[in-house]
DNA sequence: TCCTGGATGTAGCGAACGCTACACTGAACG
DNA sequence: CGTTCAGTGTAGCGTTCGCTACATCCAGGA
């Protein structure tokens, strides 16, 4: 059965999803949930164990959501699928969290850093297992997935400013500079 | 000659550089400029105002940077040198102040949404121009451009992850990928 | 029945925040 | 000399913050 607090954890989430980490307010969050932040604060240690907690729910659900990408006819197409993945549904908000909290670690700043280098671990080998799925050795989907994921982030960062049709065109044309690169079937890239 | 605004601006721009925006406050940025946090306010209307400024001015210092790029050789080696220069130098921090503000931004605070959107524009047309010097269609080098500036946020992103010599990799592998597809003159395998 | 211990509510502490009211200085200008 | 005004310092307002002290409630075991 779920423990209140998961239920907390779950529904906290949700909520970070929506308004994001940095304004995030114990009060407001509490009234939201139905509850007060003297509850939050008995379940989960203090404000920073609530963010990890959130951090690393919004982590397993992204993961999550890898595992259950189909395997891709080619390099492109996995490219494809991979952003239609992390752009479409609730996985898209998980995409912009992640990328607020590694904002937020870009100065340091705790608990954001070590909860997305914790996370950042688990998210690159799955994407690295979907890019293997199309016969990449596994040091070539390391190198893809290094570049196709950062690029997704930078596009991610950019989604206020571009359209969704820019955005689609640059990933169109990313997965065919990642194709011609790494050709399609397996090619073994130089370490 | 520079009035007090003026220096106030550069001497704050040079503190948020350093700390980040986010948990920027008034006292400390104050004593740390040697005045006090109702100076601040007196030159600048309130504290949106104080940020917008220093939001304009590291894009007119990162643009200014972009301007001081020489010719590439070649499309491959325009992308290097661009990491080059975003990656070295002040300009590092310049950047990485961007992408704290772009995430700001994708929850639609302000001033961060507005304030980054009005840079993004200048950014991304000094980007194109240094690819059109390679011999680019402007329309291809705004397609470059999306793609390149994208996966260098996402990269920048990832810093306090990666590696030096990861992501000096990962756009090696970018550089011979968009060489492929775009075509330059000169590209070659991996060094 | 009493006791225990997890869960919850109320109230408030101390600190930091953005911002403002107000008095003062010193140089410029007629 | 008197006025003016940009610039500065002091003090504090009102709010919100994370967090805590403390009382209460309620289910389950002895």
């Amino acid at each position: 059965m779920a423990t209140r607090r998961d239920e907390l954890a779950n529904a906290a989430t949700d909520y970070a999803l929506e308004h994001g980490l940095i304004g995030l307010s114990l009060r407001p969050l509490a009234e939201a949930l139905g509850t007060s932040d003297r509850m939050l604060l008995y379940h989960f240690r203090d404000k920073d164990d609530l963010l990890a907690t959130i951090l690393s729910t919004t982590s397993e659900r992204s993961v999550g959501s890898l595992r259950e990408l189909p395997a891709a006819r080619d390099l492109r197409h996995a490219v494809l699928d991979l952003w239609r993945a992390v752009t479409t549904g609730p996985q898209q908000r998980c995409q912009r969290l992640y990328v607020e909290a590694a904002a937020l670690g870009l100065f340091g700043r705790e608990p954001y850093a070590t909860a997305v280098r914790a996370s950042n671990a688990d998210w690159v080998s799955g994407v690295a297992a979907h890019f293997r799925r199309v016969g990449l050795s596994p040091a070539a989907a390391r190198q893809v997935t290094l570049v196709v994921d950062a690029t997704f982030m930078g596009l991610q960062l950019d989604q206020p400013l571009d359209s969704a049709a820019v955005q689609r065109r640059a990933v169109r044309d990313l997965a065919d500079a990642v194709a011609a690169r790494w050709g399609g079937r397996d090619q073994s890239g130089s370490a």
